[in-house]
DNA sequence: TAGTGTATGTTATATCATAACGTGTCAAGG
DNA sequence: CCTTGACACGTTATGATATAACATACACTA
């Protein structure tokens, strides 16, 4: 995971985890991962479903719906806007993707599998968006909600502004 | 239709914060130090602006911008939406109502002045919205955001659930 | 009063999302 | 085998949310 990301050449891309890595390491291993988790819940990882995830783990960075849609399209899948939407619905339900509200887009989950709701952090300069570990942050979230007595099902963390690169170039 | 939602006699009604309070109270104080807030900051809380978050206020609860907008035209303001979006926009950015992005609406700020940056807490049943103390949540967003050396400017915190009053009526 | 900056109003369009319905596929049970 | 039912996909149509761009009005001040 902390290897240089090497997209098969030494060039570096803009890394949405604000960390090198290998990506096409991390990219088939996910892949692998969600075609054992679709298994194991027993819902089906469909041509439209694996390449729409494969489509966002490629783009490593969040894409709007219509983007996703597009690239469908030239690939000869549908080209309605509910052929993207059910697809990204499908695996944001199954912890495959999450959505990007302040987006409006969707990227691949890095982790899927793991029992996480992470927070992501938001470049608002270059729109990379970090998926960070908010295992404290849910603890936190969870007391002040039950100091209410709500209880939470699902939540949204999504937090704007510098990603260590971009902090660099704004001076 | 737009009268004052008038709590002055004890009356409880559907309370976003979960927890009952004199309604009529806070809304007059909350607009007393919007006004003061405006002076402060050097911005102008125009009549459309001061309408605007009137109307957040008195609904109590999320508004999407063309609901607003519906009742800013009924009471002979503009009633195309940039009218709407740039009186939420000011709100917004001056602290005075927030931005439910998984509810696509805005609602009043209850404690303006006061540095906060709350989490939401939003009930699926209901749609209510309650703004919850989010300063431990802050702490452990930023140190997680620290870890990766992003810089966080600002943040939605939104969590989907069940209200107390919610969880009752789904046993 | 003319000039400047800001706010508002208006037109038009862009962008994001879903309802509703028809068709295809496939596996389980008759 | 062949029906049936569940599910996924494709398509049409529309709905909902948001902004760009420009015109007008207002407030201040020099």
């Amino acid at each position: 995971m902390t290897s240089p990301h090497n997209h098969s050449q030494g060039k570096t891309c803009p890394d949405p985890a604000f960390a090198p890595h290998d990506h096409s390491h991390c990219t088939g291993d996910v892949l692998a991962r969600a075609e054992v988790l679709a298994a194991d819940r027993g819902v089906r990882l469909t041509p439209v479903r694996r390449r729409v995830l494969e489509i966002l783990l490629e783009a490593h960075r969040a894409l709007g719906a219509y983007d996703v849609l597009q690239r469908l399209a030239a690939e000869g899948f549908g080209n309605q806007p509910p052929v993207a939407y059910r697809a990204l619905e499908f695996l944001v339900e199954n912890g495959l993707a999450h959505r990007i509200r302040r987006l409006n887009a969707f990227m691949a989950c890095m982790h899927p599998g793991e029992d996480h709701s992470p927070a992501f952090l938001i470049c608002r300069v270059c729109d990379a968006v970090a998926e960070a570990p908010a295992a404290p942050v849910r603890v936190a979230l969870d007391a002040a909600a039950a100091g209410l007595g709500f209880v939470i099902e699902r939540s949204n963390l999504e937090a704007l502004g510098l990603c260590p690169a971009c902090q660099a170039g704004s001076a």
